[in-house]
DNA sequence: TGTTAGCACTCAGGGGCGTCGAGTGCTAAC
DNA sequence: GTTAGCACTCGACGCCCCTGAGTGCTAACA
């Protein structure tokens, strides 16, 4: 492929991308300065179809890109966009005036990435069970319940409220946090061993107690890795899209959106995988074939904490997409240690 | 009005709600067992056009309900649908499936009842700063940090990280923790007087640490009754609706909705007014002067916890959303008891 | 006097049709 | 290899007409 073909079918992405419209020869010709006539573009546009690169709905309606041109373009015809310096404070000042809580920063995350591009955001949380029990703390409630305190060397907190078994007394409760602590020290939380449960057991005699002491543990547990850990935004944003211009074609998407399991199975899909772009045909679940994902892992020091993705139509404004997540990837990290994460 | 126009009225607006189309006289004849000819109905319903009862489009179309006539309906017409044994039951279990945490209480009940009218729904939590403080208790999480967790008497648990001074231990915190139990015990969070701060600060020699202890205090506050409080549901389900069948209804009222403080404002006009229809041009705001809203006010031992409500075009099912939010009304107290709200 | 049948009238929605404009593909000339 | 020219295609738009649902009015009926 000549350098002129490349120019053009660059000019036919980044011209689709701005209107949606199908792209003509002409609109090229006045548009961007290839110094050749319509009628080469034409001749062009038709060797770039033959070659799969672009495509028509029929005669007489202009190209649009395939989801090979469009990676061709993704490539290596695309500018990468750099977030401006006032991009960068926006951000962080979204941060620092709605996030209070390591709890928010995921929610807020799938909030400003769907604003900034118009389309839905999906934020995977790390999960609560990868990270390491740090330690179990009782707090007294009144004299029939105290509040459980779960805290991971992640920084998760996790409180619960748990019901004392009768003739339990509150130091009974401390005692069994500290049998737990002992026993429990360093191990992530969705692989404790059966040796530590049989040390908690033989350490805690009273049957009441043990059982509510496990209950204590599973119920910190199957909080947050179910489904709370995925986060979405810009349901409503997508609306400002031409492609969804009929409610029909909304719905479905939306229909899409609902089921967590398969959004979170296609986002891990992409873990650990740094930056990358699905585009259309290429990825796997059919209903998202006219849509394009581009997923980043985020990190901190060093170790993989989830994934953030941007879902739109192939029809995306991929350098914007690249370079903000690009920029979250290292920015989260900031956030989340600012907000009480350990370092 | 003679009870024959009660009747046309009742089966024009029984049968716009369920088509989503004018209603004409011969439709009506044909569906409700009136024993007159369309001809009857139709005069029937242009004296009830008159009353303001009904409307027209134009000449030629079948009838609608105005406000008025909702109106009408709604306080005497409507026979109040009950919600059978399945129905709640199938309540019963969605709570217990998806609510773990009291937190967690508000955001599905918007699901639920959004799910089940397929309207908006709004839930208005429970102020924490209205209840009263009960105990602050810390943590330690590392040498310079320590985490703060603070309950109240309706049993919210909030917990914050705190960085300690430097120089400050952890027995300083514990210290500061009694000093500010005994100063605030009773306070409810919104009206905590001078005079408490007054003696946490003369208890408190250290300048650092009654900083920090201030920090603690505000923090805990400013979070919940911030943007966190109103829950919101449904928004994907009204594109179910005929009335949004176009996408710029929907973006209108989509944008309405992310006015918080507005819709704040509608639900907290209604607080304490017991099960209550707004319908139409009833509406003071004029954005949903073509919608109804229903709220009601739920309780827990005589004490008003908040506002639950759905929000739909005034074709809606009055009767089923009232019967919902009625049973909502004494079944979220139930809710909320069993998960560890104070009895 | 209330009810009904009949009839003229109205209006939205849908199909058919011609026009316009954007765009292509092909060919011949440069 | 590039370009101008030209025939052709097709969607969008506006127009017209028809149809069907519905009304309002009037006159006849019980």
């Amino acid at each position: 492929m000549d350098e002129r073909k490349q120019r053009v079918l660059q000019a036919v992405v980044q011209d689709y991308i701005e209107s949606a419209e199908p792209v003509g020869s002409r609109t090229i010709a006045r548009r961007h300065d290839l110094g050749v006539s319509p009628a080469t573009i034409r001749n062009e546009m038709a060797d770039l179809e033959m070659l799969g690169y672009l495509e028509h709905i029929h005669t007489s309606s202009g190209r649009i890109p395939s989801s090979k041109g469009y990676r061709f373009y993704v490539d290596g015809l695309m500018q990468p966009t750099r977030l401006t310096d006032e991009e960068k404070t926006q951000i962080d000042r979204w941060y620092r005036a709605r996030v209070k809580r390591i709890e928010e920063v995921f929610q807020e995350t799938a909030r400003l990435i769907s604003h900034v591009t118009k389309n839905v955001a999906l934020v995977l949380a790390p999960q609560m069970t990868k990270s390491a029990f740090r330690c179990l703390q009782f707090l007294p409630l009144d004299d029939r319940r105290s509040v459980a305190v779960l805290m991971t060397d992640a920084g998760f907190i996790e409180n619960r409220i748990v019901a004392m078994p009768s003739g339990a007394s509150f130091e009974d409760f401390q005692r069994m946090a500290r049998v737990i602590n002992d026993c429990l020290a360093g191990c992530t939380l969705d692989a404790i061993p059966k040796a530590a449960y049989r040390k908690i057991r033989s350490e805690i005699s009273d049957e009441e107690l043990y059982e509510a002491a496990l209950d204590v543990i599973s119920r910190a547990l199957d909080d947050r890795e179910g489904r709370n850990r995925l986060y979405l935004g810009g349901t409503r944003e997508i609306l400002s899209q031409p492609e969804f211009r009929d409610v029909e074609r909304v719905k479905e998407i939306l229909l899409m959106l609902e089921e967590e399991e398969l959004l979170k199975e296609i986002l891990s899909a992409h873990l650990g995988d740094g930056l990358r772009v699905t585009i259309g045909q290429e990825n796997d679940y059919k209903g998202i074939q006219d849509c394009s994902i581009v997923t980043a892992t985020y990190h901190l020091d060093g170790e993989l904490l989830g994934t953030i993705a941007v879902l739109g139509p192939t029809r995306m404004e991929y350098g914007k997409a690249m370079s903000l997540l690009g920029y979250m990837n290292e920015h989260l990290s900031d956030v989340v240690r600012r907000l009480g994460w350990q370092g």
